[in-house]
DNA sequence: CGTAAAACCTGACATATATCATTGTTTGCG
DNA sequence: CGCAAACAATGATATATGTCAGGTTTTACG
């Protein structure tokens, strides 16, 4: 038997709610769920989509984003390895409210329904773990909508390299692990793209970023969070 | 005794996750609450402040705001009658990361923590039922974070006229009941003051809106759910 | 009742950002 | 390889919105 398919013994597990699951639970999981692999660019659903299940991401990220009246893509968030997508769509038990595309090539495994549902329903620990994470989306959504109507274009951009830097990393010559595209990036903090690889260009011409063919890295991080701060 | 003070007879929980409770818990928590009054303007809690319980309304309406590094209030949420405040910063152990002031006379009660986390822990319903609810708060927003970068000013004033309406009412004559202040309308659609006020007396001319006094009502809903929607 | 404070309104102006149009550059692929 | 498609860059211009500054009206309250 293919251990690394084995729920109980995925590493992933650590990082979400599923570590609050008890080991028949797990077992029930991995009976159930399917391995799937996205192409970068690929939907691994769409927003008005009906889901049956959630997606536990094994490798790569993936934005999730709502259309606009406008025609713009809003990303709402990224989820990188370990997070767990469309789980608020199962709960309240409504279709999805945002889309999932990938940013990179993907490795995610969907879990039906069923099996979370059960647990949500029978493990308190579990239903407990699943809050405090949905609590935490919360208020980085109340932080997000701040920093939408309070900052400005150059300092949510500056903002959104800090993040990029926090959550992804940097390689040994400090270009960020994840590359984005300018018209993502503008999609992140809710500009025109052109705006965007404008204000990309003056950072880099004022010493903030640096970049090497199509990677992007920070040069000059106080520099870069005085920014993001107002200064 | 006085049976309005009983948590189990009192009505507002029909409204909010307080229902999933049993008659035992719901004792504790109506042997440990306490009932507050705050006169409009007056703050619940402040942004930081450690919070040893939650908040639930029994009359007025609070704003739940957050300052930002610029000096400005955004608002992010009104809660009314049946809704509980403060219940994040509870679950996560962190202390509230936004204020509560009171926008007009309210009547609260204060749940210390105790009674809302153990009962969390013991009873699945009760979890069930928070987890829920906080991912409906997560959709909304959400939506407000694709709205607050994607719309105009106008479109999100008049969005904000139909909130006011749709969550809070109008009288007999078409005035709503809610009535704020146009710093809190320009604080809640994260808009400079003045603009706010120029938009909603070019509203009025357009007749969109009409006034009375300082009530201000919808004249034309067709028109403004138009406007909001980018017409 | 009268006065101070708060709320509301309006104009003039500055500026950030969107939009449109064009060109250069990189990437993937038949 | 070579070509098309995606991506990046930049200029010119329009526009929405913020800011500052000066008013008037309304409200609160001693």
């Amino acid at each position: 038997m293919d251990h690394k398919k084995r729920c109980e013994n995925c590493i992933i597990r650590q990082f979400n709610s599923l570590r609050a699951m008890t080991k028949e639970e797990l077992k029930r999981v991995a009976d159930t769920k399917t391995t799937k692999t996205f192409k970068k660019g690929e939907a691994l659903f769409e927003e008005g989509e009906k889901l049956n299940g959630v997606f536990c991401v094994r490798n790569g990220v993936s934005k999730l984003s709502k259309l606009s009246a406008n025609g713009k893509d809003q990303i709402v968030k990224l989820a990188t390895k370990g997070e767990v997508m469309g789980q608020r769509s199962v709960i309240v038990e409504e279709s999805a409210n945002l889309s999932a595309v990938a940013v990179n090539d993907m490795e995610v495994c969907f879990i039906p329904k069923e099996a979370i549902v059960n647990t949500l329903h029978t493990n308190t620990d579990f239903t407990y773990e699943v809050l405090r994470h949905m609590a935490h989306d919360l208020k980085e959504a109340d932080d997000v909508i701040v920093n939408m109507s309070q900052k400005t274009v150059k300092q949510r951009i500056a903002e959104a390299f800090l993040y990029l830097r926090n959550n992804y990393g940097e390689d040994e010559e400090g270009y960020l692990s994840l590359t984005l595209s300018r018209e993502d990036i503008a999609n992140v903090v809710g500009t025109a793209t052109e705006s965007c690889i404008r204000i990309i260009s003056e950072f880099k011409k004022k010493g903030y970023l640096k970049s090497s063919g199509k990677k992007l890295g920070i040069a000059d991080l106080k520099g870069l969070q005085d920014l993001a701060d107002g200064f």
